[in-house]
DNA sequence: CGAGCGTTTGAACAGCGTCAAAACAAGTGG
DNA sequence: CCACTTGTTTTGACGCTGTTCAAACGCTCG
């Protein structure tokens, strides 16, 4: 794949700047491969072979499961940085989709697992992003379990911001993307990003563009 | 403490059945600590510095968080064999509790690091420990999200049959528990209850007891 | 027996989902 | 440049599910 060779060559600064995974893959000899796919592209699919680990290294992509009755799950989006694709068992339990057009990098995961068998130090590293989505599944749980649709668009957009250390956010993603992984409706959605905008908590210069408003204290 | 010295030695078989933990510090030399808890009474609180990791012998213990609205939230239930409070930072991000009268195992933390660091198959298995309580903690997302209130508690119930490998379970929890972990209200989970009946889904020879009828088909 | 707690049940209410339509943005072709 | 298409977002009206508040019931233990 020449397009993937090529994509590794003229991106090595965000190889660079990406967390995670990449750092890990940096302590090894192979550095993988970055592909490029287009929006809403899927990237692996459920019940498939988890042989790669992945990485974002532009874009942003969604962990999604379709459920019985037609309805979707979006357990998770990855930003840049974020390592997804990371099982188990021998294959993958969601459908990894392209939000827009992304950069993903791949790793064998043979060679991580071996890695981490002899280096001590990627296995510390590994341990500590599964840690990490742990937790953030614990607030993400407390999330759709405890609160009311307004807090729960809010406290989504504040940790965009937070992710992004930036009051300014662009959402990658669309009202209906937010609503199912806030378990809500996109309608709902909606009105809620207005209702937050009443309130002065967020403004919202365009459709996908947010900017939170720190804590208002006084 | 005369008292964990005593459950250590007169529950042996107990430790013997236990998996996760026990089978991990049964490969050290310090097989750590047995504790009697109470009902309700506290094992550890949120913030508090996070030196040992816990398993449940018998009994049951609950991972709470309080809201600041007064609510609570019950991120999970253990039951024997579990292994709880392992946490990325150095400080507990629950408070865990006995739901009834429970033993709980102790093992220091920086034990197990060590023996970590050195046995990559302790290694292995704390890996494994971890992703079982992300996919755990991913299907549960989906319950909270995307699930009625009738659904929820039939979810719930379903697993707790398939922890026991036994279509009849003693609940050691209250509806109020249950309520908390599923992101209803008591009155809402008994009624979903009595409602699960009425479909013939269940039955409740008692009010603690729960006999999970095998899907029909036909 | 009565006290206290957990559970069940009922009735009124509110929040969110559903359905429907309008407003808006972006791209296409004339 | 405008008309047209397509997809996303917003807004409105209504109904249902689950919450809230309240009371009754059933345990267990003193």
């Amino acid at each position: 794949m020449t397009n993937a060779a090529n994509a590794v060559r003229s991106n090595r600064c965000a190889w660079a700047n990406a967390t995670g995974l990449v750092q890990i893959a940096a302590g090894l000899a192979a550095p993988g491969v970055v592909i490029n796919f287009t929006a809403n592209e899927q990237i692996f699919g459920e019940n498939e072979p988890a042989d790669f680990i992945y990485t974002v290294v532009s874009g942003a992509t969604r962990s999604v499961r379709l459920l019985d009755d037609g309805r979707r799950h979006i357990g998770a989006f990855h930003l840049p940085g974020d390592v997804f694709g990371l099982e188990r068992g021998e294959a993958h339990r969601f459908t990894a989709e392209a939000v827009g057009g992304s950069r993903i990098g791949l790793v064998r995961r043979t060679v991580l697992e071996r890695a981490a068998e002899q280096d001590s130090d990627v296995a510390r590293r590994l341990r500590s992003l599964t840690a990490n989505a742990l937790e953030d599944l614990q607030d993400h749980m407390l999330l759709l379990g405890h609160r009311c649709a307004s807090q729960r668009v809010e406290l989504f957009l504040m940790r965009l911001a937070r992710r992004a250390a930036s009051a300014t956010v662009d959402l990658p993603m669309s009202r209906c993307d937010i609503a199912d992984h806030l378990g809500l409706t996109l309608e709902t959605v909606s009105r809620s990003l207005n209702q937050l905008v009443r309130d002065r908590t967020i403004e919202l210069p365009s459709v996908r563009r947010v900017v939170v408003r720190p804590a208002r204290s006084g």
